[in-house]
DNA sequence: ATGAACCTTCCTGTTACTGGAAGGTCAAGG
DNA sequence: CCTTGACCTTCCAGTAACAGGAAGGTTCAT
């Protein structure tokens, strides 16, 4: 397919998609035409990137997640390794999301527009 | 205090905090020899930053995320529409942590070096 | 009072894109 | 066959969100 039907099933532009190619993180095939020619695993790819890079991970961590997938064979001490580094951060991440979904649900629920002394929300910020 | 205790209580780098003061995310005091002052509030809100952009988010909706604090007694109505939007996307983030949690510790639990059609990550990753 | 460890501003560099120009390709319609 | 519009290509410039480092002022302990 060509990198418009990429961008459109993976959800990334099409620039960012020429982009992650200049670095390296794709390599779709050519056409004879010069057009770029992607396959259903690079869409694959691609979502993930999407999704990760969402997340706040950096390319360079994106591009060792893409690794523990393309490399699956490798000495599993060093995917293992990093898979673990990750899923750590990952957790983090998850806890993290929860406490300011929390956060924000009480703004939603509780805090409507009254002073300041009886706002739950600031009882959570003063906790530190 | 200076902005290098701000610095290590918030975990953001000195020179973040110096942006986003540029960026007019926060407004520090100045004490008489020019050094920036701050104080608690500033760091709970430093600590606020550096979370919300670990986790995705882009200065300008960590503009929006704080500006739901610090204008707690605006109409209610623009507070829970933006509130009501960024938990949504809180729980699209939450969800995709969540199943990349799941992919990675297939990663390290089943994955170990075998060869590649009884992986379970391939079969993950062809569902689409 | 001198050195280390802070702080200041300013200017440049990096990462990860984003927009736009200039031009080639393709499928449909007149 | 020709053109029109929607694709695609490369290349170059701009933006966002910092990071590094120079040049210099402040503070504090010895």
């Amino acid at each position: 397919m060509n990198i418009g039907e990429a961008s459109s099933r993976s959800g990334l532009p099409a620039k960012t998609i020429r982009y992650y190619e200049d670095i390296g993180l794709i390599r779709p095939d050519r056409g004879d035409n010069g057009y770029r020619d992607y396959g259903a695993d690079d869409v694959h790819k691609l979502r993930f990137l999407h999704r990760s890079r969402s997340l706040g991970f950096s390319v360079e961590e994106c591009r060792q997640l893409l690794a523990l997938y393309e490399d699956k064979s490798r000495a599993s001490a060093d995917v293992k390794d990093i898979a673990a580094t990750k899923l750590t951060e990952i957790d983090r991440k998850i806890r993290e999301l929860t406490e300011l979904r929390r956060t924000l649900e009480h703004l939603v629920h509780a805090c409507h527009g009254n002073e300041r002394p009886d706002c739950p929300i600031l009882e959570e910020l003063s906790e530190g």
